[in-house]
DNA sequence: TCTGGGGTCCTAGGACCC
DNA sequence: TCTGGGGTCCTAGGACCC
């Protein structure tokens, strides 16, 4: 049985930001590592990779690092470090592309540590051997692939593959594999959709396979409604693409190590960050249309606003005065844990691709 | 637990227009 | 006078992902 069909490869690296880091700092193989924040475990911060070893602790993505260093004391903690993350990224991307003249392979990269590869072949577990084999021998990164009819079920399947496996799920497959599991083991089903789902019976994965579109639609939406229920099925066949991403926007933020109380610290702030993303997007060529500001007031309450520009502009003097006008509609006898400010870009010619 | 920083897309209400 | 039906844009917030 070797027919030729298209199928999809899901690439995501193992513990990619720690594994980094080991590179590195060879002396740190072995060892609980966890990268987050300032890599100082006292101050305000999150968990972004931890090491196996250091899962063994408990620790775990997203977790604050004041709670990771309680549990693991003796790790090591460590800043992090996008340039360096970004440009290992690249070499891993790179070697997934090289894929693309040997066996028609096109790539569509999410993340820093994660890619989908559409192909035709009649041995997908053989080319996900020799992608593992090509990104170790280039990069001395480990990754698990998880092989699918669709996206979703490639996805979903990586995760049955790690570390260092091939997984494959197919539409035979699928429900046998996640159909008794929770709705939340979804990918893009959460705590708060999950929670919505329960009070209309749906549990499981089958269950929201099976029903009924009506109530899906009236409690979650016209088009998350009925997305939720195909996914559950195992996805669609929207293809992977190599098409570039272009960003809607850009933006900075700041959580600080102080709660900020006197407002004109405050708005010095809020020109520092619009400063910033402003040089991002001259990077990127495209002028702000729309200025963000987002506050987030002690303890911790989120708050956005946000204002269409007069006109297209790289003017620093208009961006930051915008944002900082934007100040008004904040209750300034509140003090400030977070500040950020967004641009979003105009539209390139032609709108936005896909 | 005491909660980062970078994003995307969807929803829903009001404004406004024909 | 108690009263339409859409369509689109703007905005704030929600949810999720890596």
């Amino acid at each position: 049985m070797s027919d030729r069909r298209s199928w999809v490869l899901h690439v995501d690296l193992d513990q990619f930001v720690a594994a980094v880091e080991v590179l590195r700092d060879p002396s740190l193989a072995g060892l609980p590592v966890v990268v987050g924040g300032r890599g100082d475990p006292t101050q305000r911060g999150v968990v972004s990779t931890a090491s196996y070893e250091a899962r063994l602790f408990g620790v775990g993505s997203g977790m604050p690092l004041r709670i990771a260093a309680r549990k693991a004391p003796d790790a090591v903690f460590l800043p992090v470090d996008a340039p360096l993350y970004t440009q290992a990224s690249e070499g891993v991307m790179g070697v997934l592309r090289s894929f693309g003249p040997t066996d028609g392979a096109v790539v569509e990269v999410l993340g820093w540590d994660e890619a989908f590869i559409g192909v035709m072949t009649d041995d997908p577990v053989e080319l996900a051997g020799r992608i593992q084999s090509a990104v170790l021998t280039h990069t001395r990164l480990h990754c698990s692939i998880g092989i699918g009819d669709t996206k979703v079920m490639a996805k979903t399947a990586t995760g049955f593959g790690k570390p260092q496996g091939v997984f494959t799920i197919t539409g035979e497959t699928w429900l046998e594999v996640m159909g008794a599991r929770p709705a939340d083991a979804l990918w893009g089903v959460g705590r708060k959709t999950s929670a919505k789902l329960a009070e209309l019976g749906i549990l499981t994965v089958a269950q929201l396979a099976t029903a009924e579109v009506e109530p899906l639609v009236a409690r979650l939406g016209p088009t998350m409604g009925p997305w939720y229920r195909r996914i559950a099925r195992g996805g669609d066949g929207s293809p992977v693409t190599a098409t570039p991403w272009v960003a809607r926007g850009h933006g900075r933020e700041t959580t600080f190590q102080e709660n900020l109380r006197d407002w004109a610290v405050v708005a010095a702030e809020v020109r520092v960050l619009a400063a910033r993303v402003l040089n991002d997007i001259v990077a990127e060529g495209r002028p702000a249309a729309r200025v963000g500001l987002k506050i987030r007031y002690a303890p911790f309450e989120s708050h956005t606003t946000s204002r269409a520009l007069p006109e297209p502009t790289y003017d620093l003097g208009v961006v930051a005065g915008s944002a900082v006008a934007l100040l008004d509609r904040f209750d300034h006898t509140r003090s400030v844990r977070l500040l950020g400010v967004r641009l979003e870009m105009s539209p390139p010619e032609g709108g936005y691709p896909r």
